[in-house]
DNA sequence: GAAATACTCAAGTACCCACTTGACAATTGA
DNA sequence: TCAATTGTCAAGTGGGTACTTGAGTATTTC
């Protein structure tokens, strides 16, 4: 049996506007998206991270700052390298975000034809 | 036999980059979600939409383009009014991104002993 | 131990964003 | 009709964002 993991590892969310503002921003980068599509993959040291972006080394570092910011990624330093690897959380609280906004979006929608007669 | 929404309602996806930037930048700021939780409850105009957040009619209008341009609101006016209400088509490009990024997700957690031990 | 590697820090730059004000246009109701 | 209402437009402001460069600090490797 397999349980879904959200529900593993959020029990009690309560997502303040701090908390989300930080999540879409981080996702409304396009050079963010691709570092995660990238540590969707394998995860990556700062250096091999900015190769193939076209940006410095720096840049990277500071889009990591702002994706650990959001819970999306996850660093660590061993030696002199920085490895960064995909970290759920800040995933699971989009996720929820969007499922109790979803609910609140259908309930509108079933609601749509008559708030139109009402004006 | 019951088919999933996305696959009823957006038969060839293909989510830009600019599309996604639109998206996440307009949830990105807490004054428009509260507009678009207000828009959850009921249409509303430009004028009733600011006189709870404290802002000017004019940041609402914009703040409403903005929301218009990510497909999230859909705007018209009659007479002096612009009513907004919300659009689902936004909500539903997000709720697509998210599906697919929970399968890369998730694979990625499958394989994440694997990954681990490589290094 | 010297050179190369991998990152870190501080500062600067150009652009974007949220918001304002003030003038203006269109619509509606007394 | 004329005054109030509702929105639109243009321009400006202050702060934030993405990025750079250049100098510095650990850590490996030879």
């Amino acid at each position: 049996m397999r349980r879904r993991l959200a529900q593993v590892r959020k029990p009690t969310p309560r997502l303040s506007a701090a908390e989300t503002d930080r999540l879409f921003h981080a996702l409304g980068d396009a050079t963010r998206r691709a570092l995660l599509d990238r540590l969707s993959a394998a995860p990556q040291s700062v250096t091999k991270l900015a190769a193939p972006l076209g940006v410095s080394v720096t840049a990277v570092m500071q889009h990591v700052a702002i994706l650990e910011r959001a819970r999306l990624v996850h660093s660590e330093k061993l030696g002199r390298v920085r490895t960064c690897r995909i970290e759920p959380s800040g995933f699971n609280t989009l996720d929820e975000w969007v499922r109790m906004h979803r609910t609140m979006w259908e309930k509108r929608l079933d609601r749509l034809g008559e708030v139109l007669e009402e004006e």
